[in-house]
DNA sequence: CATAAATAGTATGAGCTCGGATTATCCGAG
DNA sequence: CTCGGATAATCCGAGCTCATACTATTTATG
């Protein structure tokens, strides 16, 4: 009734039970260096935010933590809705996120003494002591990440990637 | 009272009221070159979601729709675990999503003879056409992206993206 | 000063993602 | 052939994102 290549074929496409042959129907669909750029971006974002994110969730934090952290980190006197603009997250999510830090005495938040109406998030002592912690290792899996480009490839991949990025104010949160 | 000359400014330029300078410490958080790979990458994907996921809403579909949509042009006979894991999607998320398009009569699951369990997802002719359409546009969105690089540059650019995804199968959906 | 419009932050609710349980089916050992 | 274990798809529930509504406060205008 079938064609005996149905054996190959099965093979091929079969689930992954010990052996482990490489699937070529997988790989061919797979993300590839033909493949569309909006597809690689998002695969490469992906992939750092596995190994950046598992860096945080070593000291109980997630990607989106640090990511916060640090940005309070390097800037002050930011408001919540500033910080989100930054930062690209809507403010009813980062409002959430800042409840849960709050919570765990990692930022504190302070009435803005020009306007009583903003908040404005700062870090504390104990939550510049995980995000430094995180930052470490977080920088080690950039580099290894990247470790088969030279500083000049390295450098132009960042500029390019600024490039696309433009002005830009996107929405939506993928961290 | 009413001011009926500058009611139609202001609701014009909602959000953007009339005389606000630009704040200088927001600039300075955003991304740039020297922000960290995982901050570009993920900024660069999300300015590329805005992009064609706009070109998809065109179309009345989203971003995801397209992605599943032309994976099914460039592959067939694969399962639904084998597409989710090709896709870095989660088998329930992509069932929900496939009863969508099902619904929409854009692709359909047929029984895979040789394994009652298994549904082979199809793209259907309609289906096919919106993928079609929305992969021109798609594809002037992408080249209007790097169009500030040369073919060599913005071929470095998809060996480096394709660099770091590497062999990984990370899941998570930012898409 | 009085008052209307705009804005920061929070609360609410619809819809989504994803881990785990469930069902139907396949496969290998006896 | 039968039976126990593995697997594909689906169902269900906790938790999340984000549009919208709401409150407190500031700013503009006369």
């Amino acid at each position: 009734m079938t064609t005996e290549t149905k054996d190959t074929e099965r093979v091929a496409a079969a689930g992954k039970p010990a052996g482990t042959p490489i699937e070529p129907s997988r790989v061919a669909l797979g993300p590839g260096p033909d493949s569309e750029l909006t597809w690689l971006l998002h695969r490469a974002a992906q992939r750092m935010h596995a190994v950046v994110g598992a860096e945080a969730e070593r000291h109980g934090l997630t990607l989106r933590d640090h990511i916060v952290l640090s940005a309070l980190h390097k800037t002050t006197d930011l408001t919540q809705i500033e910080l989100g603009q930054a930062l690209g997250m809507d403010k009813t999510t980062l409002t959430a996120e800042l409840d849960r830090l709050g919570k765990a005495s990692l930022v504190e938040r302070r009435v803005d003494p020009r306007d009583r109406r903003a908040r404005i998030p700062a870090i504390t002592e104990k939550g510049d002591e995980a995000r430094a912690k995180i930052a470490d290792g977080a920088h080690a899996a950039e580099r290894a990440a990247v470790r088969a480009l030279d500083a000049a490839q390295s450098a132009f991949l960042r500029s390019a990637l600024y490039g696309i990025i433009g002005d830009a104010d996107d929405p939506g949160s993928c961290i």
